[in-house]
DNA sequence: TTGAAAGCGCTAACAT
DNA sequence: ATGTTAGCGCTTTCAA
C-alpha cells in the first residue's frame, strides 16, 4: 500500500496524490476530493521514513530522554512539548532504550528526522567533545550539564540547578533547625553524576558547619528505584549509629525512605527530620509533606526551548542557564529533640 | 555525512562500507579496519530513514504508550521491553503526544519501522474496525480491552484485567468490613473507558448488597491526574453526606485522596477506609500503605509480548486474557467505627 | 492543473 | 573480496 497504489487507484499521477497529502493549493476539488476517497478506502498510511529522507528540512526539535519512568521527567516533558508547539514547531520524542548510548541514538534521530535541534533530559554528566561531534545541530541539556565532561562551553547549552549548592542548601535548612547527626541517602558517592554532585554538597555543608563526616551515616543504595532506596535506609538504620535527620538525593528516595522510617518505629519529623531535592508531583502528598527543595520544571522545560530555538534561528549562541530551586516546607522537618 | 562519504574517503565503494556497517563476513581484515576508521573521524551515523525505507523486514515490534507520565504503565513497559529482547526481537517504543490519534501514528510507525506487531498500552476502548483497518499487521491492546467498541474478537488480541469485576470485588473487600456508606473517586462515569467500567463495578458490589447508590457519594473530577483527585476528594467532603469508605478507581488518585482525607482531619482507617486498583510502585510507600487491587503488570508486559510473538511466528491465533488482580491487604482498610 | 522524472541514503542482488 | 546498480516510498523541480 503505497502512494503509487493510490495514484492508480483514482487514476491520477502520484505528484498529484502527494500533492493533495500534502495541502498543495494547485490541486482541482473534483481531483483532491477523489484522492481523498481512494486514500480513505484503501486505508493508506504515509511512510514516514520516505517522507523524511526526501525532506530537505523538518520542522522538528528532537527530545532525547533516558529512563522511562522517572517521575521528576514527567512535568519537564509536558512542559516541553507545549513550549515547542507553542514556538511553531514540533516535538519529537525519543526514549533511550535502558543501557544504550543517548549521544549515538540521537544523533541517528537527529539524521532521520533531519533535526533542527536537540533536548537531552536525564543524560550523562560526562560526555567528550570526541562523543558529541557526531550531533551536527545544537542541543541542549536539560536537568543537567557536562560537571565531569570536557566538552567545552561553547560546544552546547544546558539548563540546570547547581546541583552541590542546592545540596549544601538542603542540608544547611536541616543545620539551622538544630541538627548535627544528619545521615544521607544516595545512589553512589562517586557515580558521576547527580548523586555525587549532591553528595559533594551534604560534605560541603557539613564541613563549613564544623561537622565532621560520619561515614556510618553515608547510605549507598547502588540504584535511583524506591525498593533501593527503602532497603538502603533499613541499612542504615540497622547500623544502629544514630541520627536526628536525612537528607535524600531525590524526592522519590526520600518516599521510600519515609516508609522505612515509619516501618522501624520512628516518627517524622519527630524522631527523623528529612529532606530531599526535586519536587515531583508525588511528594506533596505524603504524610507529611516532603520538605524538599523544588526543581521549576516546568521552568527548565521551557527555557531549554527558548534556548534552542534561539539558536536554531540564529538569534542567539548557545548559554547555560542555572535555575535556582524553591524550599517547600512541608512537615518532615523539626527542630531536634 | 553520508555512506558515500565513507565511501570516498576510505578509498572503496558503498556496499563495502555497508558490508563493514552490518558485519557482513566476506570483507577483508584491512578494508573493515580502514573504513571503521573513516567511520570514526567523520562521526559518520547512518541515516536509520534510508535503512528503514530499504530494508524489507525489521525485527522490531512496537509499544506505542499513550500518556506519558502514568506511573502504571512504566512497569508494564519494563516488562514488554525485557521480554521483547528475550524473545529475540527489538523494541521500538513510541510514546503518543497528547491529543493524537494513536490508531494513526501505530500505523505510520508501523509503516516506517516495518514492524512485525504492535503492542498498544493505554489506547481507547472504542476502536471500530474502520480505523483499525490500517494496521496490517497483529496487534494486542494491554491493560484494556475493546469494551466500547465495533472490533470483531478475532481482528485483535488483548492482555486485561476484567476491570468491571475488579473493582466490584475491591468494593466487596469494604462491605466485608461491615461499610455501607461508600464513596467512590473516578474520572467520570461516563467517559467510555476504564473509569465508566470501574464505576460500574462500584454500582454492581451496591446493588448485590443491598445498598442504594447515593449520588452525593460519587465524586467525579474529569481527570486523572492527582491535583484533579485532590480536589475531588475536597469537593465530596464539602457535601457534608456521611461516608465511612472510599473506592478510588486508581492507585495514583487514592493517594491523592488519603492527603485530602488527612488534611482535613480524618484518619486512615479509623474514620475512613481507603481501596483502589492498579498497584503501582508508589502505592506501597504511602502511610499507611494503600490497600489495593494489584494488576500483575510485568505478567501483563510479558503476557502481550507472548501472544504477540505467537501471532507474529504464527504459532497461534489472536487470544483475549483477562488477568486476575491480587489483593494487598495495605493499613488503609479497617472495620467501620 | 497535472505528469514525468530525479534523487533523498541506504541495502542487496548481481557482477566481476 | 569488492564494485555497480536497481530500487525502497516519497517530494519536488521542471515541462506540458
Amino acid at each position: 500500500m503505497t502512494i503509487k497504489d493510490v495514484a492508480e487507484h483514482s487514476g491520477v499521477s502520484v505528484s498529484t496524490v502527494s500533492r493533495v497529502l500534502n495541502n498543495h493549493p494547485d490541486v482541482s476539488e473534483a481531483v483532491r476530493s477523489r484522492v481523498l476517497e481512494t486514500v480513505r478506502e484503501l486505508h493508506y498510511v504515509p511512510n514516514s521514513s520516505a517522507r523524511d529522507l526526501v525532506r530537505p528540512q523538518s520542522d522538528a526539535i528532537g527530545l532525547v530522554v533516558r529512563g522511562v519512568g522517572n517521575p521528576f521527567f514527567s512535568s519537564v516533558i509536558r512542559a516541553v512539548e507545549q513550549a515547542v508547539n507553542q514556538a511553531g514547531y514540533t516535538m519529537v520524542l525519543h526514549q533511550i532504550p535502558s543501557g544504550e548510548d543517548e549521544i549515538r541514538a540521537a544523533a541517528e534521530l537527529a539524521r532521520s528526522k533531519r533535526l533542527l535541534g536537540l533536548i537531552l533530559l536525564g543524560g550523562c554528566f560526562d560526555y567528550t567533545p570526541e562523543q558529541t561531534a557526531a550531533l551536527e545541530i545544537p542541543f541542549v541539556c536539560c536537568s543537567f550539564t557536562n560537571s565531569f565532561g570536557s566538552l567545552k562551553k561553547d560546544a552546547y547549552s544546558s539548563v540546570s540547578i547547581d546541583d552541590q549548592a542546592e545540596a549544601r542548601r538542603a542540608v544547611e535548612v536541616l543545620i539551622r533547625q538544630g541538627h548535627r547527626k544528619i545521615a544521607v541517602l544516595l545512589d553512589s558517592v562517586q557515580d558521576h553524576s547527580i548523586s555525587e554532585l549532591r553528595y559533594r554538597g551534604y560534605c560541603q555543608a557539613l564541613s563549613e558547619n564544623g561537622i565532621p563526616l560520619e561515614p556510618d551515616l553515608v547510605a549507598e543504595t547502588g540504584a535511583f528505584d524506591m525498593s533501593a532506596a527503602y532497603e538502603g535506609t533499613r541499612r542504615l538504620l540497622a547500623r544502629k549509629k544514630e541520627f536526628t535527620a536525612l537528607f535524600v538525593i531525590a524526592d522519590s528516595m526520600a518516599i521510600a525512605a519515609m516508609k522505612a522510617l515509619h516501618d522501624s518505629g520512628r516518627r517524622i519529623p519527630e524522631d527523623c527530620s528529612i529532606i530531599a531535592i526535586d519536587g515531583i508531583d508525588m511528594s506533596s502528598y505524603t504524610v507529611p509533606t516532603l520538605t524538599t527543595l523544588i526543581q521549576p520544571q516546568e521552568a527548565m522545560g521551557e527555557e531549554a526551548v527558548r534556548i534552542l530555538v534561539d539558536m536554531v534561528e540564529e538569534r542567539a549562541a548557545n548559554r547555560h542557564i542555572r535555575m535556582d530551586t524553591t524550599l517547600r516546607i512541608g512537615g518532615s522537618v523539626a527542630a531536634p529533640n
